[in-house]
DNA sequence: ATCTCGTTTGCAGTATGTGGGAGACTCTCG
DNA sequence: CGAGAGTCTCCCACATACTGCAAACGAGAT
């Protein structure tokens, strides 16, 4: 038995049984039992455990088990650490309300984005949060941003096969390095219909004090509301403004600016 | 030694871990094993452990450990299963946009209100989420709701005796019962300066399909903005509309409306 | 370069988790 | 209303995997 060096196989077999939720249903002793391939008394006795400090909690008339409130909180905790989620909630609430349209806010963890947060407007609506997904990057305005972060041959050895979600999905890396290039010399990125059909999103980087991009911001709704190309000018520039603010916020000197947009300063909306 | 029945030591103390991250500061090896009164050693490799999976992360400058995106993924799965959040989620958002204000969305945790959701108003700007927080019920307006769900016995035994937060929280029993009384009759609870100076809230209850208060919604920011009592009966119609709407989302009947304010119907704000 | 502090690793002992099986329970179907 | 199937939990012996000590390693500072 290959003994992994220096972990604690428990609490590895804890996360396995937590992983089972990810799914967002519901599960019964026996199903995680088979979907993290341990016994049933096992699983039942980790499912306890969890259940005593609130990892999970058990619906009292299904009886079925779920994830539980003390992963909200230590969540909570979590998202409040980070430095962009700080810099970015309010700023994004803003925009989402003036626009009526979804902002979200999005860092890059290895090969995919990562919600930190998403608002929505009344033109935008949903029901979810993203906190904590993942979407491919070079298929959403906000990865193209996050790309625009590293050279070609990073973003080769990174997405070796970029797969297509749509018909309209930009696949070839030869498309995504004049994408990336014009994310950079426009300062956003703009997305229609190449994650999921009927979507379409305009997003901007967001730098750090060392000029790094390290987060993006992206304006997206229904492709109705967010009209592309006609709206494109119009959101790219919201989206630049809100995401120089966050940057602004994380120390980061505009006078650096790459982008060199007909943003003539923090002047008004 | 007394062997704890049917729960896992070992995750167990992976979560004393996780919980010693609680206060937001991220922590030194034996920073938390001081904490959590474990040796050196245990705690490292539980902390590599967690790790390797995610669950903590480490800055690659200070090599302080810190709760790391697992937790986020996990906790994003469960807020979007629980359907007060799912209902509630856009409902709040609209609301926030619409006044300016706060809006938040707690339900009740033994003996203290838990932050579902948060969102921020133009006038009440907060960097930081509320999810997974909590807060004592009768020093604020939403726990004066979800404590119009228990009777007087109840409350009694649940808070034992409440404790004072400024010279304005209202300990005693006897005001509680009138307030709670209050709330019934009236569909929205006020709270002004309550839990900290210069805050105040308006809160109205959500209900489930049987008629239970389940949850509630509050509006807040600094007193000067949201100007109680001068605005006490706009924001409590809005509130109360507001909360109503997610109460209809859940399934509940407005016809038996335990609250027959003078709320005309879904009429508009 | 040397010292100090914090962290990690090796190792032996054993406490602790494991899994099989039986009992108790609930829900379903007849 | 009763029988059945399925599920979960408890019990116990076994041995695996965790613990704690102590020493080595690495980083940072003087």
């Amino acid at each position: 038995m290959s003994v992994e060096q220096g972990t604690n196989q428990s609490v590895e077999r804890a996360a396995a049984v937590l992983g089972a939720f990810l799914d967002g249903k519901p599960q019964r002793v026996s199903d995680v039992a088979n979907s993290v391939g341990l016994g049933q008394s096992t699983t039942s006795r980790l499912l306890a455990t969890l259940e005593s400090i609130e990892y999970v909690e058990r619906d009292p008339v299904s009886n079925l088990y779920r994830l539980g409130p003390a992963l909200i909180t230590l969540a909570g905790v979590a998202v409040n650490q980070n430095p962009v989620h700080r810099a970015a909630r309010q700023v994004a609430q803003n925009l989402a309300a003036s626009l009526g349209l979804g902002v979200n806010v999005a860092v890059r963890s290895d090969d995919a984005l990562f919600y930190l947060c998403n608002f929505e407007g009344a033109k935008a609506p949903k029901s979810y949060v993203l906190m904590g997904r993942r979407n491919p990057l070079h298929a959403t305005g906000l990865g193209k941003c996050l790309l625009s972060a590293l050279d070609g041959e990073e973003r080769r050895a990174l997405l070796p096969e970029p797969k297509p979600f749509t018909s309209h999905t930009f696949c070839d890396h030869g498309e995504l390095d004049e994408i990336v290039a014009e994310v950079r010399r426009r300062g956003y990125a703009t997305e229609v219909e190449e994650l999921a059909l009927g979507r379409a999103c305009v997003a901007a980087p967001i730098f750090d004090h060392t000029g790094a991009v390290v987060a993006a911001l992206s304006v997206s709704g229904p492709l109705s509301a967010v009209d592309l190309p006609n709206r494109e000018t119009e959101l790219g520039r919201r989206a630049i403004e809100a995401a120089d603010e966050v940057s602004i916020a994380l120390g980061y000197d505009v006078s650096l600016a790459h982008h060199v947009v007909g943003v003539g300063g923090e002047g008004q909306a």
